[in-house]
RNA sequence: UCCGGAAUAGCUCAGCGGUAGAGCGGGUGGCUGUUAACCACUAGGCCGGGGGUUCGAAUCCCUCUUCCGGAGCCA
C-alpha cells in the first residue's frame, strides 16, 4: 500500500490507500464514523462501518479527537453526497497521537484568543487558505521578476543608519561599532546591485518601530523591492502594473479552492486584471476637494482619502508627480517642476490601500547632495550611496511591494495580521 | 501618541441593583450518511485587579491593567 497525498486522490480510485494527517472534524452515528482528515495539501472525508472495520478497533477510533494525528488507509470511492468529490472508505485506523481538549472549536473565537493561539489557529482552514495564497504571490513575484531579467540581490537587514530617515527603527547593540538598526527598506542597497547585475529585486522582512494601529500595518512585514538601470519613470510603472496583473492571474488560475474558503469576490479580481488608473498628485487632490475632501496640495493622502480615490475604480490607481517636500531624498525631479518628484504610490481597490512605492531615482550626484544636505543627512554615512553617482550612473528606478498588504487584497482578508504566520504588532509579540 | 469600545464558565456571549445563565466545547449514553450533525443526562465560576456608594454590586462611581476598532505614520 501506498502513501499519497489528498491533493492526488482522484489518480488512486479504487486502489488500496494510505494517509496520513490530522482529524479535522469527527461524528458518528450508530455504526457509521466520519472524519475529516486533513493533511497539508487537502481535505478529505473518510468513512468507518463498523462491521468492516471490527467492532473493537471502531471504538478505539471514536476515541479519536479534533486534531489527533492519525493514519488512515482504505479506499478511494466517489463521495456518496457531493458530485466530484472523493471520499475515503476505512479499511484501518491508527491513532499516532490523541489530542486533549484542542483549545480551537468549530464555533467564532474572538481575535484576541486566536492570536494567542497563532501557532494552532494557522492549521484552520480560512489561514491554511490564506497562508497557501502568501505562497502563490510569493513565488508570482519571483517568477515574474525572473523573466524580465531581475536578478536576486539580498539586502541586509542589520544596518548601521536609517535607509530614508523618516520612520522610526529598531534599535540593537551591535559589538564595538555601537548602535545598528533593523533595516526598514533593502532600497539603497539595491542601487548598488543594479550597477553589478542591471535588474536586481530583494525579499525579506523589514522593520518599522512606529506605534500604528491599524488593520494595514506590522511591525515586521515582507517587502518585495525591485531596481532597474535604464528604467525611467513612465517604464517603471509599467513594470510595476505588469508585475500586480501577473500576480493576480496566478492567483486566480492556481488559488481558486483557496479563494472559495475565502469568499473572496472573484469577479473583482478578475475586474482587477485591465489597464490600472493614472492621476498625478495634483489631479488626485482637485478630484478630492471636488468630493468634500480638506487636503491641499502639499498633503500626503490620507486614509479617507486613498479610499475616496479607489471605490469606484475596479483598477488600482497611480499617483504620481509628488510634491518633493513629502517623499523621500532620492527621488528625481520632475523635469517640468522642480517642486515635483518622479515618484509613484499604487493605491489598490477595495479599500487595501497603499501596495506599492516607487520612483526613478536622482542620478545626479550634486543634485543628490544637495538633497541630502538639505534633509541635514551625513554624507559621510552615505558616501556609498553618492559614489554610485561617481562611477558610471545611469538613470534608474524601483519601487517596493508591501508583501502581505498584495496577499491581503489577493485574498479579500480583512486584516493584514492574518497574512503572515506570526505576525509582529505594537501589542504582541508571542507566539 | 490621540479618540472611541470592551473585559461574566475552556470558547462566544446574555444578564445591567435582590439566589450566576445559554450555546458551543468536555464527560456519559443513544442513533447506518454525517459534514458548525442530532437526542438525553452531566461536570464546570474570585463576573479582569484595587478602592468607593448601598441593607445589598457582575450590575452604579473612581482608578489601574489588558484587549479590540479607528486616526496619524507608512508598505
Amino acid at each position: 500500500m501506498k502513501n499519497i497525498f489528498i491533493s492526488d486522490i482522484a489518480a488512486h480510485e479504487g486502489e488500496e490507500i494510505i494517509l496520513r494527517g490530522w482529524v479535522r472534524h469527527i461524528r458518528h452515528s450508530g455504526k457509521l464514523l466520519f472524519i475529516n482528515l486533513r493533511d497539508g495539501t487537502g481535505e478529505l472525508q473518510c468513512v468507518a462501518f463498523a462491521p468492516e472495520l471490527g467492532e473493537e478497533a471502531f471504538e478505539t477510533a471514536k476515541k479519536l479527537t479534533l486534531e489527533s494525528s492519525v493514519i488512515i488507509a482504505g479506499t478511494p470511492k466517489p463521495h456518496q453526497k457531493q458530485a466530484g468529490k472523493f471520499e475515503l472508505s476505512v479499511k484501518t485506523i491508527t491513532p499516532i497521537q490523541i489530542a486533549q481538549d484542542y483549545p480551537i472549536g468549530k464555533k467564532e473565537h474572538g481575535p484576541d484568543f486566536l492570536l494567542s493561539n497563532r501557532h494552532l489557529w494557522i492549521r484552520s482552514s480560512k489561514q491554511w487558505a490564506i497562508l497557501r495564497i502568501r505562497h502563490t504571490v510569493y513565488y508570482a513575484i519571483c517568477d515574474y521578476l525572473n523573466e524580465n531579467h531581475f536578478f536576486r540581490f539580498d539586502s541586509p537587514i542589520l544596518t548601521p543608519n536609517a535607509c530614508e530617515g523618516t520612520t522610526t527603527l529598531f534599535e540593537v547593540d551591535y559589538f564595538d561599532e555601537g548602535k545598528a538598526y533593523l533595516s526598514q527598506s533593502g532600497q539603497l542597497y539595491l542601487e548598488t546591485g543594479i550597477m553589478s547585475l542591471g535588474r536586481v529585486y530583494d525579499f525579506g522582512p523589514v522593520f518599522r518601530a512606529e506605534r500604528s494601529k491599524t488593520r494595514k500595518h506590522l511591525t515586521e512585514f515582507w517587502m518585495m523591492d525591485a531596481e532597474a538601470a535604464f528604467v525611467e519613470h513612465d517604464e517603471n510603472m509599467q513594470i510595476q502594473e505588469g508585475l500586480i496583473r501577473y500576480v493576480i492571474r496566478r492567483v486566480l488560475k492556481d488559488c481558486a479552492a483557496e479563494l472559495a474558503i475565502l469568499e473572496r469576490n472573484v469577479e473583482n479580481l478578475k475586474a482587477a486584471d485591465a489597464p490600472f488608473g493614472r492621476m498625478s498628485h495634483r489631479e488626485a487632490v482637485e478630484f478630492l476637494r471636488s468630493k468634500g475632501s480638506e487636503i491641499d496640495n502639499g498633503s500626503d493622502l490620507g486614509a479617507a482619502d486613498e479610499l475616496m480615490l479607489t471605490q469606484d475604480s475596479p483598477v488600482p490607481i497611480f499617483i504620481d508627480r509628488w510634491p518633493k517636500d513629502i517623499k523621500a531624498f532620492y527621488m528625481k525631479r520632475a523635469p517640468e517642476d522642480p517642486n515635483l518628484v518622479l515618484g509613484n504610490d499604487l493605491i489598490a481597490p477595495e479599500g487595501y490601500g497603499e501596495i506599492i512605492g516607487g520612483s526613478q531615482r536622482e542620478d545626479d550626484h550634486d543634485l543628490l547632495q544637495q538633497r541630502m544636505e538639505a534633509e541635514k543627512m551625513s554624507l559621510d554615512e552615505y558616501q556609498w550611496f553618492l559614489d554610485l553617482r561617481k562611477y558610471g550612473s545611469v538613470p534608474h528606478s524601483g519601487f517596493g511591494i508591501g508583501f502581505e498588504r498584495l496577499v491581503s487584497w489577493m485574498g479579500g482578508v480583512a486584516h493584514i495580521r492574518e497574512t503572515i504566520p506570526f505576525p509582529r504588532m505594537i501589542y504582541r509579540i508571542y507566539p
